[in-house]
DNA sequence: CACTGTAAATATACAGTGTTTATTTACAGT
DNA sequence: ACTGTAAATAAACACTGTATATTTACAGTG
């Protein structure tokens, strides 16, 4: 039998591949990703995901922008849970909600924001859009107090000229909100994506610190440092 | 021939395999380190390197080891450079060392808090006493402040106990420093690596946010906040 | 000097990977 | 009913890490 008539044949193969790929990625994490081996779960030779996919990096990237999806989805709904007028109960839920998601899941975390693929590197154009909207949440809530004056940046290095264009670009998928928010938040993302991917990657050395309290104190720094009358 | 003879062998081939390493993981990347690889540039067979590594994972625990040891010199020496009062400059130095070496050698960056190779998990056991040194430099410095009554530590989680024997491990590499300081260390360094990991990474988008200036505002955000009576 | 044991290398093979090419064939549209 | 296309398979290539068996250079000992 050389192809097997449509009856036996799974609908949305599509769909499937990268259904049967997260389910990897979840029992053996991302490491260990394999096309034959979703090929072999799903009855299927390896080269017919070639249909479908170019070559596995394009999987890899498929499946870092449905991430990015989820995640900015969590952040998005995070933020509207709290009302519209409490920025700072905003900035904690998306903190929190943050870690949350990357204790939920761990290799959708390292799949985003690690290398997990060996000589994988995502490709920027693609990705932007889901990303730019996972940030946006924090970035408009950042905006939010700038905009009413309660955004601390003092100190805080002034952004060069010359990239507006990208910049521009961003706020297609982002949202239009001014750069030194942007800025600003990108520092808040490092911090707690410091001490997310310490905690996740088991870099965080079990010496009796508690993850959460930790980073409790870290995301009430944030709003210390740059909420202004609190 | 089935084994040349002692003329033509590398002497010290052990080490000659680490080098060959480096050289390759400098070039292209951790991702694609390859045990043939490394024979074929050495003119041996692969399996010729399982007499001084017994697997892959042998060897890049081992290449990790040097780095982290590379890394501790480093941070060592730039906290050394500065007079042994001036524990705020020390701060300062060595906190720009640690992004200078990430800078200069952003593969072996990626090689010890990454993961770039696939499945490979570090044990714990064998890299902690280069890990701990790597980290002491920061440690003593915070710990210097604390014995003078320098540390802000207001508001900081408390550390629970259970932990004692694997802090005294700890202890044994890295010097006898109070578990306050240890955790206060941990946080400035989740920070600093979650700048340094994002720029290295190429994870921060170049919208004219400066890198260097932003770490700049970083360093002295924890100086701010962690030293009393600046 | 001859002998022998060990250690270090090779040769070979196995199972796995991503990917390419050629081939077959089920299905849709005319 | 015919034909073109798209989707699958089959087979092969070039890799990878690793295990096993074999060979042999060398060191130590009588």
């Amino acid at each position: 039998m050389v192809r097997p008539s449509k009856k036996t044949q799974i609908p949305n193969l599509q769909e499937a591949i990268k259904e049967t790929a997260w389910r990897q990625i979840a029992e053996t994490g991302a490491a260990t990703l394999s096309l034959r081996a979703i090929a072999r779960e799903l009855n299927i030779t390896a080269p017919a995901i070639y249909n479908y996919f170019p070559d596995r990096d394009a999987l890899v990237t498929a499946l870092i922008i449905d991430a990015y999806t989820s995640f900015g989805d969590y952040q998005i709904a995070s933020r509207d849970a709290k009302a519209e007028d409490d920025l700072v109960g905003q900035l904690q839920a998306i903190g929190f909600a943050y870690r949350q998601w990357a204790l939920d899941f761990p290799q959708r975390y390292e799949l985003i924001f690690g290398t997990p693929i060996p000589g994988y590197q995502a490709p920027m154009m693609e990705v932007l859009p889901s990303a730019a909207r996972s940030l946006s949440a924090l970035v408009s809530v950042v905006e939010g107090l700038r905009v009413v004056n309660r955004l601390n940046s003092r100190g805080f290095p002034s952004v060069q000229p010359g990239y507006e264009e990208q910049f521009e670009t961003w706020k297609t998928y982002a949202g239009d909100y001014d750069i030194l928010s942007l800025a600003v938040s990108m520092l808040i993302w490092s911090r707690v994506h410091g001490l997310v991917s310490l905690e996740i990657s088991g870099n965080m050395p079990p010496f009796g610190v508690d993850g959460a309290a930790l980073y409790q104190y870290e995301i009430r720094s944030n709003i210390d440092q740059f909420v202004k009358g609190i």
